[in-house]
DNA sequence: ACCTGAACACCGTTCAAGT
DNA sequence: ACCTGAACACCGTTCAAGT
């Protein structure tokens, strides 16, 4: 049984319990919502304004724009990563993990990979993980200058990686579509032109096996194969 | 005996001296004029709608919608490659070369790259050129499971790599100005502090040499050499 | 110092109406 | 069939005004 509520005390039900007060905390906690439940392109200014209860000049106080805070939620991500100290001898397994763990972090937050293609991380964060792949790196005896440009290519793949990823779970609507919608893919091989297209058409069924988690390992494999290939042949020349 | 003709084809005295009859041919040639000017984010449906005299709504008579013209970009300047010959001894050379084609044709068209980002592309020109990549890789004796990958993380790398390359052009305003923000990245790691980034700190001149063609290069070599490796085994594995 | 409403200059896409 | 104007539901960012 309900007691009514006398009309002196009806207010306006408010669909939020308390208005936080405005902070860079807040504005991150609020995009890391939506990014997490719709992709980065629902983060927008207006969206996490709403979100906020406020407009979107608000945000203005404590964030840049657009671009500062893309920069401060991969940053944040960045911070989410396991990073594992450096082997010597086990120095493949390490750097294969750490490509691994970016871009496990990077799809836990949907398409944000995007956000990280055509942007020199400098966020404390990124900072530590460059630190940290460029030590495993240096451990195992790589070249300088080729950890240098490793440390740069490697993170691309997974930050590409991620992207793609990321987008295909979001657009498709979960895993299973993905795969379907790959599968049609395949279909679509299988019935061009032979003559023009043998390669695709024989190939058809091989392009698009794999899930995405076995062609990420594929071509961690051929760069950290390239990498130990490469090192040998400078300890053969130096030493 | 004369057939009335239909109002639509009855021709307008055109006011104007040049507005060409819309078409799919003249949308995507407006669309290649804003691009090369301005870059990916300058081609909107306005825009185009702008540079062809007419209204936005008009152009989807013509095109689905804007992720189908930039579908329509991207084969289009898929159409530029130039394809070379499958040669079994030089698969490697031919495999780089193509890949540095793609690039090449990609950043060309400023950072269209983009687009090409998560999307499988299935017009005539990017088949033709897949084809041709995977005629190169099998006949170099690649295994066919590692050419079908290998096609796909190829065509990241060098789309991944175009999309920062001709982004970095774009906004910098031009080479020197990204050449001018690299080192000033460079000064960056520098001044960071020992104790935390020690690694950074050291090879901050490493991590910022070279401009975008030598650490491209690297990343095919790498790539590259992985398949290699990979290839050495299989045969001798297999044979 | 922080927050706000209103405005500016844009978007992609739809739809009913025109030729 | 093709094209159009107007509208809808959005954007990022600025700015003068408020507290």
């Amino acid at each position: 049984m309900t007691l009514p509520v006398p009309p002196w005390e009806q207010r306006a039900p408010k669909r939020r319990p308390a208005k936080l007060p405005l902070s860079r905390e807040a504005i991150l906690a609020a995009a890391f919502r939506i990014l997490d439940a719709e992709g980065l392109d629902a983060v927008t200014m207006r969206r996490i304004a709403d979100e906020l209860d406020t407009g979107p000049a608000s945000l203005y106080a404590h964030v840049a724009n657009k671009d500062e805070l893309y920069a401060l939620l991969l940053d944040q991500a960045a911070g989410e990563m396991r990073l594992s100290e450096p082997s010597a001898e086990h120095w493949q397994d390490r750097a294969k993990e750490f490509i691994r763990e970016l871009e496990r972090v990077l799809v836990s937050h949907k398409d944000l990979g995007r956000a990280a293609l055509a942007r020199i991380p400098t966020g404390p964060n990124s900072l530590a993980a460059s630190e940290a792949l460029l030590a495993l790196l240096r451990a195992g005896g790589v070249p300088d200058q080729d950890c240098a440009w490793a440390a740069d290519i490697l993170s691309l793949y997974a930050v590409a990686h991620a992207y793609e990823n990321g987008l295909h779970l979001l657009q498709a609507g979960g895993e299973e579509a993905g795969i379907a919608y790959v599968a049609a893919i395949g279909q679509y091989f299988r019935q061009l032109p032979t003559d023009r297209f043998p390669n695709i058409v024989e190939l058809a069924g091989l392009l698009t096996t794999g899930d995405g988690d076995v062609r990420f390992e594929f071509g961690l494999d051929l760069l950290i194969r390239g990498l130990a290939s490469r090192a040998a042949d400078a300890k053969r020349d130096h030493g």
